[in-house]
DNA sequence: AATTACATTCGACTATGTCGAATCTCACTC
DNA sequence: GAGTGAGATTCGACATAGTCGAATGTAATT
């Protein structure tokens, strides 16, 4: 099946129904916390039996657990033992950490490495600052891409997931957040020009950051590598940005990349 | 469907055959780091095909991902966002990460806090060494509960669990774990009766661990809160262990337990 | 005790996933 | 540089397997 026409708010192509909902109401669940049954019917658009027919799969495998008293669902602990394998299976992950340590400290600030899912960028890497502030466990974290450096990176040359972020709606996350198409669009091919993208306070106030993309065999973007840097320490002194192209150019050549900055495929900025 | 006669290996009891699948996909991955379609189909016991069409949802949704090279699948980066807000989301966490680091301090040694995910326990929160001694991401293994002292510690709690172990194979990971049934049995016995699990080089060679049950609202374990002890320094100073006492009931409290220990559920030891 | 708001189970219907076979892709060989 | 083969991917018919409305169960609220 799944072969005809396809409902809009159904899966958007060739997928399988049932696993799609399923993975349709993780998703509801990573927003809404802690639901009841109906909620995520509700929000899903389905008759509650249908949900549950599925979480009832979902709670078997542990990736939602149900709460004894409230009988709410919540993610489950299988989540977090993916997430883990995935942090293990990852390269990139590996490569970057023993050029992150090195770029922390020449530097002074906090780097952070990330990939691209779906319009976000996720952290994968995080090296504090060698100053010690600040501790929060930030791999893991979600960061939408046209508002950080990070992603500013990674969209320069993924012009699919450009299109992609050009084409929906992008979120304001601060005031300073660049939300306008043509802006963005300019962004990404001055990013293109110099190899480094840059942000300032547009994903979180009193943060700025620089980022550079990392390429993979093949000569794409597999991700971005980035410093962290504080407002009042905005913009950076020039020798960091050698520092950071200097690193990405390192791990893409670790990552079997020929060359870089990563070429740039898909079709970008025209839509 | 699924209302019938279930064959053996497929899905164990009234869960959708589509999601279950997809969920055994993504869980032989985290064994097989990267695998050609044919393996996992292989390892399923299913036709290529069937497993490419759930693959398929997979990747749109990012749980898995496809090497571009050699076409291998991995898992995808939405898995560690699934795995981020479960951390987030876990009350467990939060209530246990103000007491972890008084525990450490006061101890001197390493703080890990578990939750039971089928028979192994996985470590939601790691709090390390005031010495600072080793750095490594603990949050997020999996260690078989039978051969930790966080595992014990619930197991001896939670019968139903305990059953589960005991029935089914029990690894061995070091010379030194119990894999005997009567003896296993007869250890959950007597953590029930002072309130405390132990192991000694029973999971790594060269660590040994005290660990408390957690009680929760309604009385249950909700997991367990553990030292983990270096071999040199075994057996732990008695007043560790209170300490670790005073901070399970502690946290138990907060969880809004009643009364600590939990009360032992389920028919335990009786297979 | 009655009412309400849920979650959960049941069962018929048919839309939907499944799987064998056909096709496509690409990496080796000769 | 065509030929071979090992794989992934697509296609399509079929019957299984998921879906959803209605019935039942459970627990909180008045």
């Amino acid at each position: 099946m799944a072969r005809v026409t396809r409902l809009p708010g159904e899966g958007s192509a060739e997928v399988i129904q049932s696993v799609d909902r399923a993975l349709r109401i993780l998703t509801v669940l990573q927003g809404g916390r802690r639901m009841a049954l109906g909620e995520i019917a509700g929000a899903l658009e389905l008759p509650p039996s249908t949900v549950h027919g599925i979480i009832r799969t979902l709670l078997a495998h542990g990736m939602v657990a149900q709460e004894r008293d409230s009988q709410r669902y919540r993610l489950g602990p299988a989540t977090l033992r993916l997430g883990n394998v995935y942090l293990d299976t990852l390269e990139l992950r590996s490569r970057v950490s023993t050029w992150a340590g090195e770029l922390a400290r020449r530097t002074g600030f906090a780097v952070r490495t990330g990939v691209l899912l779906q319009g976000d960028i996720v952290v994968v890497h995080h090296e504090p600052r060698p100053d010690g502030t600040r501790q929060m466990p930030e791999v893991g974290i979600v960061i939408p891409a046209h508002s950080c450096a990070l992603g500013k990176a990674v969209l320069a040359y993924d012009g699919d997931a450009a299109a992609l972020v050009l084409a929906g709606p992008r979120r304001s996350m601060t005031g300073d957040t660049v939300t306008a198409k043509a802006v963005l669009r300019a962004q990404l091919a001055e990013v293109r020009a110099s190899g480094l993208a840059t942000e300032a306070e547009e994903a979180v106030l009193g943060e700025c950051g620089v980022a550079a993309p990392l390429a993979e065999a093949g000569g794409e973007v597999a991700g971005a590598i980035g410093l962290v840097v504080p407002s009042g320490e905005w913009p950076a002194d020039p020798s960091a940005s050698d520092a950071l192209r200097t690193a990405a150019r390192a791990v893409s050549r670790e990552l079997g990349a020929q060359a870089w900055p990563p070429t740039a495929t898909g079709r970008a900025a025209t839509a």
